[in-house]
Parts: structure tokens; C-alpha cells; sequence
DNA sequence: GTAATAAGTCAAGTCAGTTGACTTAATAAG
DNA sequence: CTTATTAAGTCAACTGACTTGACTTATTAC
């Protein structure tokens, strides 16, 4: 008789909670993005009234998110005290698992970076990959701990990065992913592990995440950063938040066929990649001192390298193209797991851009910048994921569902 | 001495005003999404109490926006009483700005056209073709009074669908585009001549919207509308919501540049789209017995035509591995201009897809289907949007600045 | 010195969702 | 047939977060 078991989709609701909730991410959010202000700018910003800041102020303060500074005078009327974010409000670890090696940082609310740490990984083996990752992670909460005596209370999360895409049925034998990976039940084994909430992104994801918590992407709504490292990816900010797509994979452009004709199926991760640069220069991407080896090759001005940025550059362009011409983002943030003199190269070599409607008269950001080119950014990104989810406002935030905030 | 003109820039705050429209919202979509639901039903689907979904709903069915439906017996325990959407709850008017013609329609809250009319626009005459469209759209809401008395004081807006890009420094004599009305201050010139809220969006996002509502894309949060008209473009349901960019112009994939090397700067939009089919045909596009000329030939199965079909094809299968890839959509929509006959034939073409992401062993919606076919459709995705805008959950209709809401 | 201006507080008010007990109406079980 | 169980829905008091409008404080301009 009760045959009705479909289950009934809808959006969540909201209360005051919710609302509340919102009201402190955004007064958190604008301190972030404009630096001090009073209670006054921020009533006016938020368009609350300046009661309902105060109150919301007073309780960020007593939970130590915000502190006072000095009176300012600053014309007729009584002095404003502006309120600055407290870095020591919040903490969060990020962890980069990448093919050969694995890095820890920490970060605070407003993302410094406070410890970092790295080790080797065992290849193919998840089980013993994780019992090293533990142990980085503890070794990071202990140096954090004398850093702040709060730091355990404050810890918001563990974000993760490594190469996707996650969860596809395998198809031909894609050295690109990391199998073994992708299998083992990594969030899980780490939320258990370590007692935090775990996210996950794709290090294109992770490096769009960092440069909207502290780079080229601070207080820009739609902007997309075209990752190039042993992969190739795009991380999407749009509408001022991570995009992730249906089933997180979002973003995939080195998996993007060059061209409709040329049916050999080569993708721009085969082009312009860093994998495909150590292949064209006959390298061992295991190699631990392959970065500072690439490094002095683009300081050098090395032919054979100058050759491969030269190639890869035409399909960089492209790509750039592309994105502007599909995304329509206010600017495009190169970034790279390559060291910054070759990311340079590359930047420079991509000049002058393809035409696209990113040509308009009225832009105020460069088409195309670069990001934060340092070999930690991507662990730098995975720790601000959950700075970002537990602070930054979003609509998931306000619903009542509070659980997972994807 | 006030030297500080810098704005402040701030997300908008909330309160329990916002959090009570937000919920207002989520119920109609709830009751859209799944058919007649109970208070019960609603308190569960949406996390609310049942006693806030009963005030709720007692002030929809006020408001005249759903009625009960006959109390339902399903076991033990107290019948449930649905409520259900009332059509004649809102309306919209939508227009079509094309080359040659304009379109109008009328729908209501469920999405129904109820009254619709074209007529022929004078080229390159905006002022001109302003007088025409809005003599249209005083036609179309006598009709619609005749319809419901209620009608004027329910119309929540009006929705203007045109060929894209918006606002771009001009670039080559792009055809494709309609330079005479990208000048024109038309949205302005229509909200004047009609006073009711006017929302702009190119074709392709038109055609995302129409789905959206009441097309394939109906609960889906993630679906990509592969537009094939006079031009190619994409409409981005992202998050549930349409994605328009930076600049208004996300999507614009008719312009993407089909390969890297391939320097002569050819554009998706150069070989897939019906422009390029009356080219081939040696067709004249201001004709205005084409579409049924081109219906007699695709069902004929001209080999002309299918030649083109079959190259185009090898086109659009790219694009929507791209789509895929960049997007990660639950699914992508096929939807045109062209007579369905067509139509079909392109998604015949189309298959076998190319390799992708979208390849997941989870998949539950196909990875390519075919949407509304009706030349109708993109009038209907215009009035689509201000139903939109003024029901669906949304993040910014929860915020206080509820202005424009874009 | 007084007026003007702006930051910020006080205290009461309001509104929408919450809580928990209660009523109503049906089926299941003995 | 009676009673227990289950579920929908209402009643009425409660709560919490933002709003309102008057007020205080501190500074500059005239």
C-alpha cells in the first residue's frame, strides 16, 4: 500500500540561524576582502543596520574571529573603531598528494601558511601512503600547537588535493591518474584518522582556491586558473565560489580533444603539460631534483626547453581562448607546478592572446595574469578549502541541511 | 580629508525577511519538482517544521499560488491533503528577438504558453522594431486579461532572448551578431514601454531556461543546452541556476576556436551552425519559407543536406566532449532552431559520442539528449527567466540588496 | 562656543520559525 | 468491535535575530 517511496527532491529551507549564520560569513568575508572597517562601514556594506552588526561584531569578537583597533578620526563625528580579523580565529591543514611525494601546510584565517612539512610516498600503495600522510598531519598539528595554544580547538578541517578526474570508469590505461588511488577510501580513512572533516579538489581546483583566499583571484567573482603541471586543469571560480560540476571533475581541460578533425585523440595534457615537457627533454619525472634541474634550464634559456614553451604556448592560447570564450570569467590566472622563471617563459610566449569576446572595452582586470607560482601553492590551496567552507558566504551555508556543504 | 572614496565591497547580509522569501521559494519549487505534496510532506522535504510549512502554505493559497487537492488516504493515520501549483499564479511574457522576426508569448507559473505572436522586424531598425515589439506585447497581454482578469496585477516580468555576444568593442564584421541592436539601449526602451522588469539573455541561455523549467533539464543541477540555431552557443545550468559569467557572455561556444594549429581562425560556429547549412544549401536565411523547406529536406533526406549533417556532426561531438569536459554536466542537451527532422538527424550524427569524463559508471540521465524542438522555444525560455527569477531558490534572492536581482 | 555630523548604544518591538502538547482521522491488531 | 498505533495537522507559548527610533558620545566646521 505505501508504494510511494520516491524520495522528495527539494531545496532545504532556512530560519534565523541560517540567516545569522550568513550575517557572520559575510562580515568576516568583507573584513577579509577590505581590510579594517567599523562597525558603521560594515552596516553599510551588509546593509544591516548598525545595530545587528554590532551585536554580530561583539560576538566575533568574544569568539576571537575579530579584534578592535585603534580609534581613527576621520572627519566630523565621532571616531570610528575599525575591527580587524584575528589570524590565530581559525586554522586548517592541507594536504597535496601528488604521484611521488606528499606535502603538509598549515594555515590560519587569513592564509598564511605556518608549517608546512613533505615526504615520499610509496608508489601504488595507498594503505602505506596514508600511515606517512597520518604522520605528516600529526607532526603538523603538534608544531601548530606551539604556534597556539588553541590551535586543536580552532583547526576548521583537512582539505586534500590531488590529480583527477575522481571516479570514472577506467578507460585505457591513463598514466595521467593514480589508479591505485583512486580506489582506496582516502577521505574516510583520513576523516577517521584524524577526527577532521575532510574535502577534497583536483590541484587545478586547489590552485583557484588559494588565489581566491590570498592571490590574483581575492574579491573577484568569476575568474578561472588554468593549472599546468604534470596535468592540466582549470580551476573555476564562478559566481565567487569553487565550481565542481555533477560529480566534482569540473574543469578538466587537459582532456579537451585539440581539434574535432585530427581524430588521433591527442588532448592538451599531451602538448603543454610538465609531463610532456620532461618527455620532450628525456627527463625522470621522479627524479627528486627535476625541479631545480627545469629551473636552471629556463634560466638558462636552454633551446630544447624554449622549443617545447614555444609549442606549448600555441595550445596554451588556445585554451585560453577557450576558456574566455565558454566561461566568460573577468580574468584568466596562470598557474603552475613549474618553477616561476619557466612559468614566466610560458606567460610570455602565450603573448599576444587569440581574439575572443574577452576583448572588451570596459575591462579593469588583465586578460591573463600570473598566479602564485611556488611549488606549495597547491597544499596552500587544499588548506584554504576549509577556511573557505567554513567562512566564505554561500548559499549552502544559510540552508538548513548543514551537513557535507559540497 | 575624506580621501576614502574606495567602496566597500561587501556580500549583502539577510534576515529573517530573506529567509522567509527564500523559503516561499523553496516550496513552489518543491511542489513544481515533485507534483501536489502535503505539509507533511514539505516539512520533510525542505527540513522546516511542519508548523512553519503550515503558516507557509496557509499564506501561498492565500496569496492565491497553490490550492488543496482532495485529502488522500495512504495508511494508517490522518489523510494528507496535497496542495498543487495554480497555473494562473503568475505570468510572464517572453520575447525573441531574431534577425528577421520577433516572437512573443505569454506563460504562466507552470510554464504553459498561453497566448503567443510573432511578427516581422525592420532591418537594422532597432527604433523601429521597438515600436513593432511593443505593439506585440500589447496585444499578447489583452489577450492574456481576457485569459485571467488577475493577469495584469500577476505578470512578474519580461524576458528578452537575442543572438549573443552582449557588449563586446567591436570585432571583424561579425555577422552573426546584430551590431544596429547591441547599440541600442533596449532594455531600458522596453522596461519604459511596458513597465514591467526586463531580463536579457542571449539564445542559447534561453533555450537552458526553457529546459530548465519545464524541458530535460527539470531538477537537474547541472545540465548543459548545446544550442544550434542561426548560430551555436551554450546554455549553463550550473548549481541549479543559469550561469551567465562575467560579462553575460558564458557559453558562447559557437565562437571557440576548433583548433589550436589550424591558424585560419575557424570557429565552431563556421561549420555547425544553420547559417552554415544555408550556405551549403545556397539558401537565403531572410526567406521566410526556410524552415519549411529545410524540414521537407531533412525528412526527404537530402544528400546535401545530410552531407552537411555528417560533417557537422563531427563538429558538435567535439564540442560536447568539450562540454563535458569543462562542465562535468549531469547531461547535455541538444536543442535547436531547426525543425525537429533535423534535429534528429544531427543526434543520430552525433553518435557514437567521443570518449570523456562523462563516461562514469554512475550515470543516470544519457549523456546527450535531445531538447524542446520548436521554433517556439527560445520565446518560451524568455519568459521563462522572470518565473525564474521571481520563484526559484536562488542565493541572491535571499539577500537584502533585492535589486536586479541578475 | 555652538552647530553639524557621524559612530555607536539602549531598549522596546516585530516577525518568522521552533517547541511540545493536543486534536483528528485513518488503519492494524486482538 | 474495540483498542492501539500511526500520521497529518493545529494551538499557543517561546525564542532569537534583526529593526526601530531615541539617545549618548566624540569630533570637526563655522
Amino acid at each position: 500500500m505505501v508504494n510511494d517511496i520516491r524520495p522528495i527532491r527539494a531545496t532545504s529551507g532556512t530560519n534565523q540561524e541560517g540567516a545569522s549564520a550568513h550575517n557572520r560569513r559575510v562580515m568576516i568575508d568583507a573584513l577579509r576582502l577590505n581590510g579594517p572597517l567599523s562597525r558603521a562601514d560594515l552596516a553599510r556594506a551588509t546593509q544591516l543596520t548598525k545595530q545587528a552588526v554590532s551585536n554580530i561584531i561583539d560576538e566575533l569578537e568574544r569568539d576571537g574571529f575579530v579584534v578592535p583597533l585603534e580609534a581613527v578620526r576621520k572627519g566630523r563625528g565621532q571616531p570610528s573603531t575599525p575591527y580587524r580579523l584575528v589570524p590565530e580565529g581559525a586554522f586548517a591543514i592541507g594536504l597535496q598528494i601528488d604521484r611521488h611525494l606528499t606535502r603538509a601546510v598549515a594555515v590560519d584565517l587569513v592564509g598564511t601558511v605556518l608549517v608546512r612539512s613533505e615526504a615520499n610516498l610509496p608508489p601504488d600503495d595507498p594503505a602505506g601512503g596514508v600511515r606517512v600522510i597520518l604522520g605528516l598531519i600529526e607532526g603538523i598539528r603538534t608544531e601548530l600547537s606551539r604556534i597556539s595554544a588553541q590551535s586543536e580547538k580552532r583547526l576548521v578541517g583537512l582539505g586534500v588535493a590531488m590529480p583527477g578526474p575522481f571516479g570514472l570508469a577506467e578507460f585505457g590505461d591513463n598514466k595521467w591518474m593514480m589508479p591505485a588511488w583512486q580506489k582506496f577510501p582516502l577521505l574516510e580513512t583520513l576523516a577517521a584518522g584524524t577526527g577532521l572533516e575532510v574535502g577534497l579538489q583536483n590541484d587545478a581546483a586547489a590552485c583557484a582556491t588559494a588565489e581566491r583566499l590570498v592571490g590574483a583571484a581575492h574579491g573577484v567573482d568569476h575568474a578561472v586558473c588554468l593549472y599546468v603541471g604534470y596535468g592540466i586543469g582549470a580551476g573555476l571560480i564562478l559566481n565567487g565560489e569553487l565550481y565542481r560540476g555533477g560529480n566534482g571533475n569540473a574543469g578538466e581541460i587537459g582532456m579537451a580533444l585539440l581539434s574535432p578533425r585530427g581524430a588521433d585523440g591527442t588532448v592538451l595534457e599531451h602538448r603543454a603539460s610538465l609531463a610532456s615537457l620532461y618527455q620532450h627533454l628525456d627527463l625522470d619525472p621522479s627524479d627528486a631534483g627535476i625541479y631545480e634541474h627545469v629551473d636552471a634550464l629556463a634560466m638558462a634559456g636552454d633551446p630544447e626547453l624554449l622549443a617545447w614553451v614555444d609549442a606549448a604556448a600555441q595550445d596554451l592560447r588556445w585554451s585560453v581562448q577557450l576558456i574566455e570564450t565558454l566561461f566568460d570569467p573577468q580574468t584568466v590566472i596562470l598557474t603552475s607546478g613549474a618553477p616561476e622563471a619557466l612559468a614566466r617563459l610560458i606567460l610570455q610566449a602565450m603573448h599576444p592572446l587569440l581574439q575572443s569576446i574577452a576583448a572588451r572595452p570596459d575591462r579593469t582586470l588583465p586578460r591573463l595574469q600570473l598566479g602564485i607560482t611556488d611549488p606549495w601553492s597547491i597544499a596552500l590551496g587544499a588548506a584554504s578549502e576549509p577556511i573557505s567552507r567554513a567562512f566564505d558566504p554561500r548559499f549552502s551555508a544559510i540552508l538548513k541541511n548543514r551537513v557535507g556543504a559540497g
